[in-house]
This record gives C-alpha cells, structure tokens and sequence, in this order.
DNA sequence: ACAATATATTACGTATGCGTATAATTCGGA
DNA sequence: TCCGAATTATACGCATACGTAATATATTGT
C-alpha cells in the first residue's frame, strides 16, 4: 500500500481528526460554562460518577492511561476542585479517588455537553459507517498491541 | 445517540488509536536505527523531501499545524540536525526551512519506516473498510470546522 | 507616501500523554 | 516469619499541540 501522508493517509486523518474532535469538545465546554471540565478529565469522571472511590490505578485502567499519566491528571482535577485523593483504609499505598460536591454536580452538564458533541461531530454519518469505523479502530488498536510485545 | 465512553465510543476509539499508531510509529524508528526522527517530524520531512525550502507558515499548513506549534517542532528538529532556518532573500519576516545532508538521507529509511508501520497497522483490515473510515474521518474533519466558527 | 492591515515568526503558558526511576507498601512462598 | 517480587503512586524529563500576545516586516487602499 501506499500512504502519502496529507491529506489521503489515514494516519494523518486519525490524527487530526482526534485533536478536531477535543478541541470542538472543549469549545463546548467553555460555551456551556462548565469551563472546569476538560476534555480529558471525562474518562475519570464518567467513571467516578459510575463508582465514587476508586483507586487511581483504577481509573487509569478504566480510561486507558499509564498510572504516571494519572498523577498529573489528577492533580489538574484536584485543583480544579473536581475529586480529593483520600487514603484507602485498605491499603496505605493508595488513594481513594472521591469527587467532591463540584465533581457530582458537573454530572449533568458535562454528559449533555458529551453527548451534543458527538451527536454534531458524529451528525451526517450512518450508523452502519459508524459500526464500521469502530471495527477499524478496533482492529488497529489489536494490531498495535500485538506487535507491542516486541 | 448514546456513547458510554471506554470501551464503546468512537471518541475513545479514535484517541487511543492514534496515540497507539504514533506510538508505533516511534518504536519503529527506534527499532529501525533511525531515532532521530520522530512521528511529528514526518509531516514537515515528507513536504521538504517533495519540495526543500518551504517557508515555516507553508509547511504548517502542509502538516495541518499552527504556525506556534511549527517553532517548537523546527526547534526540535534543528536541534536534532534534520533542518536549517535559512533567511528568507524575498522576505524578511521569513525562514526557508532546508533540509541537510542527514535530512536528505533519512528519505528511504523514514519512509520505509512509515509504510512497513502503516501496513502492519492497517492489515487485515479490508480496502473497502479503509475508505469508509477515510470518510467518516473526513466528514468528522467537516464537521468540527463547521461548528468552529461560532 | 502613509496609515491601516495582513502575514511570518516567536515567546510563553497550558494541557495531554508517555517512559523511566524511585519510594512505600503489600503479598506470596520457602 | 521473613525475603524477594509485585503493586501503587509519584517525580521528572520529554514530546506534541494549542491559544494568546508580541515583534518584525509586507502589502494595500487612499
């Protein structure tokens, strides 16, 4: 195959496709008025909102992200008044992960800004094309973790 | 529509692929002997290897950058000895960006590099489901820069 | 010719994410 | 029980990309 990168190389439309997508959801966060929440603050909310408490190993194992990304992560959300590090009773390495009161609020609002987002980012597309692209990505993100272990 | 985020979202689906490609991508280069070069450095290389010179505006806008994002990508790549800034005769605001010798040379192992990568990424993934994900990244691209003005 | 605008680049701060190394615990097997 | 391995989290440096503001130079309209 042949992939000269812009603008035919589906690296290259992954690529600005994905930064396309958390710059427009961004924007919507700000236009919202919830300007606290980012982008990538979501993969830890949705799933302290799912189950408050979890442990930052956790979490990062929940949205996809190196325990070392989630230090950092976690310190924006912590100043952002969003979650508190709490010590687990359980286990005097970790931390509990809990949202404070700002952190539930932020539920509603930031899952509507989520979920209009997509629906225009995603708008004028097939459900079909959809499944389909999700399959790819699927099976990319297979091919790169098998040749990962090398 | 309704996009529970991992493990179901495209938005989940197309940040992790694109940060497991390029994470590919820099393994490849490394396992390759050519460390210098990095995935970033592909979309200034590949328009300087097609045509040497272009202003540091240009190649933003070949690489699909911000002119802000392109000092500190050709800082890093001059650091790394792939370019020159080079004055501009016909304008002085300007840099010609220039390829030198160990730019020149890094063509065939780069992009041996990139394609070997791209197939692995890309395989078992038919044609036809190629295209389709072309296009719904293309219509996502759309999309966003529609909604962008306001 | 000149003021207003537009363009090219840089400087700076911020967000995101990774890998490596380190510290503190916890756990498992001899 | 005790030691080595695994787990949890952090620190640190780096790469990548953006937006805003500033600077220098060009261009344009009057």
């Amino acid at each position: 195959m042949n992939f000269p990168l812009p603008p035919d190389c589906p690296y290259y439309l992954i690529s600005r496709a994905t930064l396309a997508v958390t710059s427009h959801l961004k924007k919507g966060f700000i236009n919202k008025g919830v300007s606290t929440i980012k982008p990538a603050y979501l993969g830890v909310l949705l799933a302290l909102w799912d189950e408050d408490g979890l442990k930052a190993n956790e979490l990062g194992k929940r949205a996809g992200l190196e325990p070392s990304t989630m230090t950092g992560l976690l310190d924006r959300m912590e100043r952002d008044a969003l979650v508190r590090r709490e010590p687990d009773p359980h286990d005097r390495r970790a931390n509990k992960i809990v949202l404070t009161k700002a952190g539930v609020d932020a539920e509603v609002s930031s899952t509507k800004v989520l979920s209009d987002t997509l629906d225009k980012v995603f708008s004028s597309i097939s459900k079909k094309d959809i499944e389909t692209t999700k399959n790819v990505l699927h099976t990319i993100l297979l091919n790169c973790s098998k040749e990962d272990v090398k």
